[in-house]
DNA sequence: CCGATAATGTTCAATAATGAACAATAAAGT
DNA sequence: ACTTTATTGTTCATTATTGAACATTATCGG
């Protein structure tokens, strides 16, 4: 309809709308912070995925390779993919569950633990590093917005399933 | 110093600390979204990468990929990979610059143009959506807390290289 | 003017993530 | 009991992204 019309009300592009604007930080912070991860993690040989996969380990020991996929958003087969990277390296384990024959139930081995907490420890300090000046009620009006947001699309997923 | 200390302040782990959470909230909103615009493209057959690209000719008229690259927080190479995708499908053209005969110049051609249009219209309505409820003013203090961020991770991205 | 340095874009090998197809096991319906 | 349906994890082909090495062209210092 009035898409060149910049006669009052100047929303003609998307990049006008205070929502858009607001939204396009926010991925451009996250990419950012995701690359900076990279590159603080290095010195540990992991990256972002693994670390999210270890931190989640370590809170919920016995997790299966579907929870786990489900936690992160990610797919089943990356599981299959990444797990027996970090089996091999001695940083977690992974058991059959007795009564379950289909799934297997994920653990940290010690060393895992110790590379974790380190892991962890970089990461918070980056955030940390990240999020100063920026006041408290101020992060939790960005967690609210946040996982409204979250609920919001994961509702409207799982109405797109079925 | 007082690290493993847990006497009266309960903040031992990372996700107990208002801002860690905050920022996974954050990047758990990211991951979603662009999981969900990635199927609201698919009639269109392009993936948000291709969006971006497209957007940014549609604000930038004849940028340059190595310009493009920085705005988009990518790898030359990346461009260089996907560029010459949407200039076979004739979306977007590739002039060299006579002055600069190193840079190509890059802009949208009609149909680009056409396809542009819908597919910001897509994510307009995905973000109007998905920030439903957000007040606007909660909207500006989620700008300016990720704007902050980037300048902060700018900053440290500055000083690794020198 | 000319050699050194920097910038632009391309190519290539390596790595990650995805979804579809599959095998094994469990659960449900009859 | 048994057939059907669902769930879990794996494998594979495909696509995206990266960084390093490279060729070409600009720029700068002498």
């Amino acid at each position: 309809m009035n898409k060149n019309q910049v006669t009052s009300a100047s929303t003609a592009f998307p990049w006008d709308h205070p929502r858009f604007r607001s939204w396009i930080a926010v991925a451009r912070a996250c990419q950012l912070m995701q690359q900076t991860l990279t590159r603080a993690l290095a010195p540990l040989d992991i990256k972002p995925p693994h670390l999210d996969i270890l931190v989640n380990l370590y809170r919920f020991e016995g997790i299966t390779q579907q929870e786990l996929a489900r936690k992160l958003l990610v797919g089943r087969s990356n599981m299959s993919m990444l797990l027996p990277q970090l089996e091999k390296r001695g940083l977690i384990e992974r058991r059959g569950d007795r009564k379950d024959k289909r799934v297997l139930r994920l653990s940290l081995t010690p060393s895992g633990q110790t590379l974790t907490q380190e892991a962890m420890a970089i990461q918070t300090a980056l955030i940390e590093k990240s999020l100063t000046g920026a006041p408290i009620e101020d992060c939790l009006i960005v967690a609210e917005s946040m996982e409204r947001i979250i609920g919001i699309l994961l509702a409207g997923e799982n109405d797109a399933e079925e």
